[in-house]
DNA sequence: CGATCAGTTGACAATACTCAAATACTGTGG
DNA sequence: CCACAGTATTTGAGTATTGTCAACTGATCG
């Protein structure tokens, strides 16, 4: 039956999600019992800071962006979510509303988890509390270098670190591929377009890196390690 | 016998911290029989950034900074931790080490649990994971707003908010007294002395505060809650 | 009581933001 | 498939907030 085919899929590629990876497959069934698929268009708010969080998502398909946007309008990227990944957890543990906002980047199909059936399973489950906090403590490890990146680099430094980073996830050598637009880019680095536009071509005219558009070739690996760390020219 | 006495006041101390609370008494004294009790003096180092973590701390005396460092030798203070909390869990949960540094404020007592088996006690105690769940994701809430403030408010916007939060914490209406000196104050709110103390001026001068050493008055909470929100003169 | 440290103030420098305008893209409706 | 509208990106000029350096005062602690 087609019915049993998609539980049985969903099951298997929940199974996959570092989440709940190493759960029983009775309890991934359980899993699958109280998760809701939805989905949201481009661009649709998936949730407002301040909502009241009744439960947390799974991104199944798509892209998510959470983000703070101050009463002038400029933005902070915190994070971008893809397949796999989970988000909205924290008024589920801590109560409380979403302390940012959520939106579709792309066409997304989303897994809900309602928070109390959630929250049982969790009581009933040692391998996937475990799971739970190792990815929130995963997630206060990429926040303190956020901070350390706001508080104590410039935009050169910040940049540099964050091309460092693409470079090492993309494993293409010193070729790599920015991910976002260099608008969100900037919104995720904490600046705006024009500054990161001159940080970026700053880079290039000293030598560090080749810009051609959203493709960056890095030249110079030692000089913008160094220049993450210390942050200055 | 003097040993049972203090295990006895030990397993008390435990069971009132956020923490531990609401655990069985049979499990807080396999808590206490795993804790280690440990003392450092004022200004001494507990861990540093990139050091391995085998364990966590919980204060049980005293008040431990957590903070980081740029090479240049400015402080960015992420936490001020106090009688009950818990700190240092983040490697214990998402392997790796400290992502900060933490260092004794005062002569402290500290416990120490360690890692391996504090995590079998989670594995089998569902409270005691959903605890720690909640306290990671109350963590995860304030580091969104430190990175909220550093982002999109400026210094003025920060401190405003900040003596905001002090006075609600000290339940004396409008007048509250900082608890940091006015250096660490100003690495907490990510700037510098020098500059902590032209604003403090300014909020002053403008009418916002009466300053009177580390004792002020808020004299203009609704002006102080504007520039909270929109970090601007 | 002397030395070190915390806090304040002034003069200056620099990083990054604002505003404005020109150009290049993107996606959509015709 | 093209034209147009709305974005995205880049560059320039000017400003502003905040950091740097230095000097001075006052407090604190051996």
């Amino acid at each position: 039956m087609i019915d049993d085919n998609r539980d049985r899929s969903l099951v298997e590629w929940l199974g996959r999600t570092s989440l709940f990876a190493g759960m029983a497959e009775a309890h991934l069934r359980e899993l699958s019992g109280i998760a809701m698929v939805v989905s949201y268009r481009k661009r649709t708010t998936i949730f407002s800071a301040g909502d009241q969080g009744n439960g947390f998502y799974l991104v199944k398909e798509g892209k998510v962006k959470i983000y703070m946007i101050s009463p002038e309008g400029k933005e902070q990227i915190l994070h971008i979510f893809g397949s796999g990944e989970p988000f909205g957890e924290v008024p589920v543990f801590a109560g409380k509303s979403f302390p940012a906002h959520a939106v579709a980047l792309e066409d997304c199909r989303l897994i809900f988890l309602p928070r109390d059936d959630f929250v049982a399973l969790v009581a009933a489950n040692p391998a996937l509390a475990l799971n739970l906090l190792a990815a929130l403590a995963a997630r206060l490890r990429q926040f303190t270098k956020m901070i350390d990146a706001l508080s104590l680099k410039e935009v050169p430094g910040r940049l540099a670190a964050h091309l460092l980073f693409l470079s090492e996830k993309q494993l293409a050598g010193d070729n790599l591929q920015l991910e976002l637009s260099k608008t969100q880019l900037a919104s995720l680095l904490g600046t705006i377009p024009e500054t990161l536009s001159r940080m970026l071509s700053k880079l290039q005219r000293e030598g560090f890196i080749r810009i051609d558009g959203a493709k960056i070739l890095i030249s110079d690996r030692a000089g913008l390690a160094a220049l993450a760390e210390i942050g200055k020219f």
